[in-house]
DNA sequence: CAGCATCTTTACGTTTACGTAAACTTACAC
DNA sequence: GTGTAAGTTTACGTAAACGTAAAGATGCTG
């Protein structure tokens, strides 16, 4: 089975981010891990946790986005109708701001396509003309 | 046909911006409106730039890295071959970034979905057991 | 038990991307 | 001419997300 637990090296290292922004996260309250003396222990939950968190800003998230997320998400069994109101219209801004998203990753695959071809164009026109010099050089 | 200059307040309206902004992307190098008098005018290329500009930020491009970008781009007809290689090696990196960014948000979606199904039956709950209390009371 | 590696807290520093205020011109509207 | 609305420059302020340095606790290792 898989580890359980893990140290804030074990974490910083498989996520490539350093000890001090995973404090830092739960200094701002997104991360709880229990103590082993004054030693944090990190659980497969928290783990799950820091991968959320990293995923999100890959997306744009900023970290009060996501903590604010993950406490409604927590409230879910046993919230208020108002609670789940709440977490069901942040759902939904979510998903539409992904779809923006979508939107904008397709135009600008398009783009660096385009990009792309008239990159390799001119690199081609370039080793034409360098071919044609040597040529030229040859025919002396 | 359609416009083809623009005040400050233009841009600023139209893509929901502040004008602070706009100023600031031209402090950065990243636009270079004309002047008449001191006053900027905005040409429909200044006008795209900034639309380039706004839907970086939206996928997580710093102003620098945009601006990287436009200046490789810029460079693109007359560029030597080490620069086209450099954009090249740009765009190919900003290609994955962008599939990663498309992985990202199919699993977040995923995620979505669910925790929204959650959260519509948890509403479910609560309802059935606001009616069951009302049933009661009319019992009485 | 001395040393070193790894953990910790505390705290000040830094970068990015603007916000905000002040003080000043221009350009119409009345 | 006199507001006043929109433009300008200059400059200091700020929030987010860490970086970095200092100084101490803890645990193994030879």
């Amino acid at each position: 089975m898989s580890k359980t637990t893990f140290s804030i090296r074990d974490l910083a290292s498989e996520f490539d981010v350093t000890t001090r922004s995973i404090r830092f996260y739960e200094d701002q309250g997104l991360l709880f891990p229990t103590r082993k003396g004054q030693t944090r222990i990190y659980s497969s939950q928290d783990r799950v946790r820091l991968k959320l968190i990293l995923r999100g800003k890959r997306l744009g998230f900023s970290l009060a986005e996501s903590k604010e997320l993950f406490e409604l998400w927590d409230q879910t069994p046993g919230g208020s109708m108002k609670q789940l109101e709440r977490l069901q219209a942040k759902i939904t801004e979510k998903k539409q701001a992904l779809e923006q998203q979508l939107n904008d990753i397709a135009m600008l695959q398009i783009e660096l396509d385009s990009a792309e071809a008239r990159c390799q164009s001119a690199m081609q026109e370039l080793l034409l003309q360098e071919q044609k010099a040597l040529q030229e050089q040859n025919a002396k």
